[in-house]
RNA sequence: GGAGGGGUGGCAGAGUGGUCUAAUGCACUUGUCUUGAAAACAAGAGUCCGAGCAAUCGGACCGUGAGUUCGAAUCUCACCCCCUCCGCCA
């Protein structure tokens, strides 16, 4: 949400962001349904002050004849404010869903385009690996190793289900417990994180009403979150923060959950696209200045790039364009990684920021030095998402044989150097 | 799930139908005193919307929403959240 007094004074500004962003705003209707509800509130506040006088009349008068006609007066007066306030309660409603509609303004550095095949390959790292063998795809190998069962995935869960085991289960908190400490070290707070949420909060981060068919909801009218930006936004909403503790520079952990509506052609095996994953984000609130935002939206960024680095994956940096930027930020990158069996870059983070277009929904503010609260800037990055992650690993990490080499920096976190065989025996399944 | 209590400004906390323009304390800002600071004393100060160059003025806000009333922080209803006790439970 943009403030109203900025869309007012710059409704060009707002026309080039919709234009941009390839969005569907008629920024001309939306001010005239501005005016209408300013002069409303005028007229109603007006009724409200003489209705309050007359009232504090009524109170000490005398004579019980001087009664009757004020309390005729009244009578009228109150019938025009009910009225008006129908009216403006009806402009308020229609008011309301427009401003959920106003996007935010990209950055400059955006690029023109009108979806996906628009956005920018900006930087390429890492050679990707040449294989003396043809390289298998994860869901073999995994399969193979038994990391992974997907059979009984979609037994036990349906579409998209899976179970890691043995070292391919390890492996999962391998990533977790390195991905914790490399970002500990960077100054992030560690959190654990709830995914079921209330429903006001997915309006505030933009999720909604846009993804809602993306969304689970559960029979109490609260939500599934798909990412750990939903409750860290949540968790200081209402706030005023000091400004001597910002920036709030946090490490969630959450499960995320993702219908994948929409999607049933694509990925339709394996760990790539599933329904229920988990994640550590990077969310960031900083104060409202345009350069701290970037500063720390290069630096989220450049945080995921040297995990994934550290990892010895393959990257490229893709920068988002606007026509597949969404409504409510300013800009994005997105990183990218190298998928051997696919011979293409998939992506494993997105990187974003939003001005206080977040923080205004979410009235989350911090007094500044003059004494007057503004709204903070908020942004976030993924720091490690599983299971696609290991999916990177194992494809990048094959061997001749079938086997996965231990990238380096999780050695210490799996106690395996070489992923060859199940950690125990399983007698073949009973047909 | 059952019973009871509660939600008031940055924080604590009074207020149960009409000068509430929300007491008081802490924290905050400024001033006096002081070499400086502390203490003491004095004054100021909530948030949001609208009008105005401005001083200022009008309105809204006491968990959220609806209602009763000439008038609601205060009464009624629904919902949300917190606390105490009981039950169930990893």
């Amino acid at each position: 949400m943009l403030d109203i007094k900025f869309i007012k004074e710059n409704p060009d500004l707002i026309k080039e962001a919709a234009r941009k962003k390839h969005l569907d705003f008629d920024v001309d209707a939306f001010l005239e349904v501005e005016q209408k509800r300013v002069s409303l509130i005028g007229e109603v506040e007006g009724l409200r002050a003489k209705q309050k006088k007359v009232g504090e009349q009524v109170a000490r008068t005398g004579t019980s004849r001087d009664k009757v006609s004020v309390m005729k007066e009244l009578k009228d007066m109150k019938d025009e404010l009910q009225e008006q306030e129908a009216k403006l309660t009806e402009v308020m409603k229609e008011w309301q869903g427009l401003m959920l509609q106003v996007p935010n303004i990209p950055d400059v550095s955006v690029p023109e385009g009108g979806g996906e095949p628009d956005n920018q390959e900006v930087l390429i790292k890492g050679a990707p690996p040449k294989f003396e063998f043809e390289p298998k795809d994860h869901i073999e190998l995994m399969t193979k190793l038994q990391m992974i069962d997907l059979e009984r995935g979609t037994k036990a869960h349906g579409f998209r289900g899976y179970f890691l085991q043995n070292a391919g289960a390890d492996l999962s908190w391998a990533v977790w417990n390195y991905a914790r400490a490399f970002f500990s070290k960077r100054d992030f707070r560690p959190f654990v994180a709830p995914a079921i949420l209330k429903k006001e909060f997915f309006y505030a981060t933009g999720h909604l009403p846009r993804e809602a068919e993306d969304l689970y909801k559960t029979q109490d009218d609260d939500y599934l979150s798909g990412t750990a930006e939903v409750p860290m936004m949540a968790y200081h909403g209402g706030e005023i923060l000091n400004e001597a503790d910002l920036p709030k520079r946090y490490l969630a952990f959450s499960p995320c959950y993702r219908r994948e509506a929409g999607s049933h052609g694509k990925d339709i095996k394996g760990l790539i696209r599933v329904q229920e994953f988990f994640k550590l984000e990077q969310l960031i609130i900083c104060r409202a200045d345009h350069a701290e935002s970037e500063k720390f939206h290069e630096e989220t960024n450049k945080n995921y790039e040297d995990f994934i680095e550290s990892l010895g994956l393959p990257f490229r940096r893709v920068l988002i364009c606007g026509g597949d930027l969404g409504g409510n930020k300013v800009k994005q990158y997105d990183t990218e990684i190298w998928f051997p069996s696919q011979q293409t870059y998939r992506e494993g983070s997105s990187a974003a920021y939003y001005h206080d277009f977040q923080t205004r929904r979410f009235n989350i503010r911090y007094r500044a030095e003059n004494g007057k609260p503004r709204f903070a800037h908020s942004l976030n990055c993924t720091a490690a998402a599983t299971p696609r992650l290991l999916a990177a690993l194992v494809e990048n990490y094959q061997q001749a044989d079938g086997s996965i080499k231990v990238p380096e920096a999780l050695v210490p976190y799996m106690d395996q150097e070489v992923i060859t065989s199940p950690h125990g025996q399983e007698s073949p399944r009973a047909t």
